[in-house]
This record gives C-alpha cells, structure tokens and sequence, in this order.
RNA sequence: GGCCCGUUCGUCUAGGGGUUAGGACGCAUCCCUUUCACGGAUGAAACACGGGUUCGAUUCCCGUACGGGCUACCA
C-alpha cells in the first residue's frame, strides 16, 4: 500500500514553528516512500478559528517548498480538504456508533459538567460516573427521541468499556499501553453539531486512506481513544501506524516552546511575520528575519532527527534521502538559536552570489541603495562570509554603497602619524595609477610598490582600510580597492587624508 | 493529583555490556590574516541517582529524582 501521510494543523493563528517541523517530517516520509503529502485543515472550532490562518499555512509550506500534493490549495480525490467543507459527513459517523453502541447521546450541559467539577476533585465523564448523568444510556429511550426531535442541545460521547488494555504502537516510541479505566467518554460530535479533534481526525483520515499519522507528542495520550474509535467503526485492522514527534522546547527554562518565547528571547518562532489584532498577538516571522529556508528547516530537521552521519548540512533532497522515523529521537529538543544562526551563515556562504542578489536586494532598497546588478553581486561576494542574516548585507557594510560617513577615531587615534602622511600620499598615487585588475594582483603590486619604498605595511595598510571603510571590520582592502575602482578610491583616500589631517590639529 | 512519555558535554546529538564515550553549535587558546569574518588546529565540557542482573554496566531490569505532555462540547 502507497504511503499517505498528513500535515493537518488548526487555523487558530500563526503557524507554530513546530509544526513546521511536523510539516517537514511528514514531507520528507512521503517522498522518501514514494507516497503523498497531504495538506487537510482541521478547522472544527468556531470559536477559534482566525481568518487567514489558512492563508499564512499555506504560504508557510510553500516558502519551505514543502508542497503538499493534496490539500486545500491544489485540490485532490479525497476531497475537500477542510474539514469545516466536510461538516455533514461527520454526525452520519456518530450515529453509527451510537447505533452500535459504541457511543451514546449525552444532553448535560456544559455549565452543569462544570459545576461537577468544581464540586468534585477529580471529576471525570467515563464508566463510573456515566451512569449518574443525563445521557441515553440512563434515559429511557422514548424520552431521548422525545429529546433530540425537539432539537435539544447534545452531544455524542465514546462510550469507553472499563477493564480493557489498549496498545499502541508507536513508530517512535514503541509498544505504549493505556488502561480503559483511566480513560474518559470523550465527545465525538459537539452540540453545534461539529466533530471534535478526535473524531474528525479518525473518520478523515480513513476516508482520506492515511496509512502513517506523524504528530506531536501531545497527541500520544488521546491515542488510546482514537484506536478505541477505529474498532468501533471496525476499521482495527487497516489502522494506520502512528509516530508521535517529540517537542520543541524552550531555549531555556521550562516547557514547550510557545508563541510568547519569540519576544521573551527576542527569536522568530513563527515562519512568516503575523499581524494580530495587537502587539500581544503579532510575531517576527523567520523569513523576515533573514533566514534562508534551507537554513532553517536544515535546522529544524536536526531538531529531534540525526541520521546515521556526521553531516550536519543537508539539501532538502538528501533529507529525503535519508530520512527514517526510527532515527527521531524520543526526548524534546531545546530550540538553540545560536546553531539555528550557523546554519544561516554556512548556507549564505555556500549560496551563489547570483542566487543571493534578488533575495538581499530588497533590504538594500529599503537603505536607499540602487546599485546595479553586477556591483550588488560583487558586494554580495565580499561580504557573505561576514553575515549572519539576509539584511545584515544593507546594514553590516554602508561603505560598499556610499561614502564614508564617519572615521573611526580610536583606531585613527593609534594609526594616524603626520609622519605617516608623504608614506600615503605616494600610496595613493600609485594606486591612482595601478595596473592590476584584480585583487589578488593588486595586493602584489602595492606590496611590492611599499617594500620599494621603505614603507610599512602595517603602518599604511591599516589606514587604507580606515579611509576606504572608516572602520576596521570588513572586507580585504584590495577587495574593496578593486570593487571601488579607482576613481572611487582615489576621492576616498584624499577626503580620508584631509579628514586625518584635521584630526591630528583637533588632537592638538 | 492521576495517566502517558522521556533523561549522554551548557545546547542538538552519535554510540552501546568491556570505547581514550564520537561529532556539531556555543565557549577558550593558537594558526591563517597587519581588519572583521571564513577556514584550520587544540582545549575545557556529559552517560541524573540508588538498587539489582553480570566477571564487567553509561548501555539490560526495577525504583527514585527530575523534565515533558495529556487530563475541554481546543486542537
């Protein structure tokens, strides 16, 4: 049987950067396998749901390249892929299993079960308490017609039989055994007649012949039910293999990663940026903040997943390649936004340049700065094995753009000597003059050129940089000399020259 | 509280009855470079604890501790 697998999130607000992950380790399953990848949206709670979250799913997944086969965007045989579209499908299912008495009909209200519960410690729906409380099973049947005819609130619950063992088995986690007793009469369909997660998820994923649920962890408890479900609609035997993901945690302190650690810690833990109703609910995106897509799901791949190498960098293709579920570790990950930066940096390295201008242009727009195709890829070259982020090649070097704003007196204030000043003056004019057309010759040529002269290096070469760059990080200076020209060059040297000589008299 | 899952350097992890317990990020030192990075080298750094089983446990079993998840008419 052909591998199907599902991404099924919630439109309940920006795409966590977890689900990714799980999008991610479903995407790679299905193409390792042959099989297909499934985007279904579970939108069964009205009252959580936020328009454009599907949206911003959707454009999440594509922004990874993580296209799913089938889904809500392109469509497929088992459709529709939005569970809201599939609403009537759900209560027909319901009844067969009230039919079968594998559930029943259950008319508390919401308020009344909270009262129980706050009245007692440890209040639970299941088989010892059923019995006590206004359901099918304790009324007769005459009156719950008489109830449902007339269009009284109710619910459908799993009816769970005490004394039983349920075992899973986990993909990941192995054999995972759950005892009936402990087990609640969860509800299938909700008194607006939507399904819950439970039996939505079941019912869908049969029909839509799912063959492996990739999830997180937090689901594993609920799985006892949802083999309960797959029994009662004697669908046991073709019940699809489960593997539960472990979670991502929080860079530090305790517990799962959530929306709020992203401003706690000043991190992107969402894919894209997200405008909610205030401050509270809006997010910095990881594509906004400069990250490549590669990066970062190469990042997150190693989240809980190492295959058999010591590779740490891998194309979307070699994932494919490699990826297997018994290699997903079973304890949760700590989200580590330093590794999460080098990977970033090692994947702008190795990008070309022209590969990267289009991506950086943007950002260099935005700084005012128009440069042609060529120069932008030539500065791209000089400065990609300095960045860490996308926008760090409009803000980590001005200079390449314009010119010098400000001279860094510190570094003047140790290097400049009026002595200094015949020494770089001669400098320049051969410079003005140089032949070489590459760096690489130029720094022969200007080295050769000051040996001659009885010139230090390390005298002139430091205030070469200061001139051309007013600061001491950046690109080799014959790089800059050579990118610059030598007109540019020239005028920087002697606006850097008059600048140093103001400078000594303002020492003075 | 109950149920379920887990626990190897600070972090992501490899490993597995006898290993100098390996790699990566980060950190430190050095080299390259008369800048900053990149790159290279070196170093500090881990098997949660207590019982078993065993000639021998970090590895297998049981407890404990700690961490995580679930415990909604949310997913």
């Amino acid at each position: 049987m052909s591998v199907r697998v599902r991404f099924a999130p919630s439109p309940t607000g920006a795409l966590h950067i977890g689900g990714v992950r799980t999008a991610l380790f479903n995407y790679l399953f299905a193409r390792g396998r042959g099989g297909v990848f499934i985007l279904r949206i579970e939108d069964t709670d009205q009252n959580r749901y936020v328009p454009g979250a599907e949206d911003y799913i959707v454009e999440a997944l594509q922004w990874f390249g993580l296209q799913p086969d089938e889904g809500v965007t392109n469509g497929g045989p088992y459709g529709p892929y939005r569970q809201s579209d599939r609403k009537a499908l759900y209560p027909e299912y319901a009844r067969q299993l009230v039919r079968n008495g594998k559930a029943y009909y259950a008319f508390d209200t919401p308020d009344e079960l909270e009262a129980r519960r706050q009245a007692e410690e440890n209040f639970t729906y299941n088989y010892l308490t059923r019995n006590g409380l206004v359901n099918s099973l304790t009324l007769p049947a005459a009156e719950v017609e008489a109830r449902l005819a007339a269009g009284e609130h109710f619910v459908v619950r799993l009816l769970v039989e005490p004394g039983r063992e349920i075992v899973i088995q986990d993909l990941i986690r192995g054999e995972v055994r759950f005892q009936s007793n402990e087990l609640d009469d969860k509800v299938l369909l909700k008194a607006d007649g939507m399904p819950t997660y439970h039996l939505a998820n079941v019912v869908d994923d049969r029909l839509m012949k799912i063959t492996h649920v990739i999830r997180g962890e937090e689901w594993l408890p609920s799985t006892a039910h949802h083999a309960l479900l797959y029994e009662g609609f004697g669908w046991q035997d073709a019940m699809p293999e489960f593997a539960h993901l472990p979670l991502i945690l929080k860079p530090v302190g305790n517990g799962k990663l959530s929306k709020r650690d992203g401003a706690k810690f000043g991190i992107p833990v969402f894919p894209l940026s997200w405008k909610g109703e205030g401050p509270e609910d809006s997010f910095a995106g990881v594509r906004e903040t400069g990250f490549l897509p590669e990066a970062a799901l190469n990042f997150l791949a190693l989240l809980g997943w190492r295959p058999e190498t010591e590779q740490e960098m891998f194309t979307l293709k070699e994932m494919i390649e490699l990826f297997s579920l018994d290699q997903i570790s079973k304890s949760g990950a700590r989200f580590d936004y330093e590794k999460a930066k080098w990977f970033n940096q090692q994947y702008i390295k190795n990008v070309p340049n022209a590969t990267l201008a289009p991506l950086v242009r943007p950002y260099i727009a935005q700084q005012g700065y128009t440069p042609d195709d060529q120069t932008l890829e030539n500065i791209i070259g000089l400065m990609k094995e300095r960045v860490t982020f996308l926008p760090d090649f409009a803000t980590e070097a001005y200079y390449l753009f314009e010119p010098v704003k400000h001279y860094d007196a510190e570094t003047l204030q140790k290097k400049w000597k009026p002595e200094l000043q015949p020494a770089f003056e001669a400098l320049m004019e051969y410079l003005q003059h140089a032949q070489a057309d590459n760096a690489a010759a130029l720094e022969a040529d200007v080295k050769h050129f000051m040996q001659e002269q009885g010139f230090k290096p390390g005298d002139l070469l430091p205030l070469l940089r200061i001139a051309m760059a007013g600061t001491m990080k950046g690109p080799a200076v014959f790089d800059m000399a050579i990118l610059l020209g030598k007109a540019e060059t020239y005028q920087r040297l002697q606006k850097a020259l008059a600048h140093f000589v103001q400078f000594q008299t303002d020492l003075k």
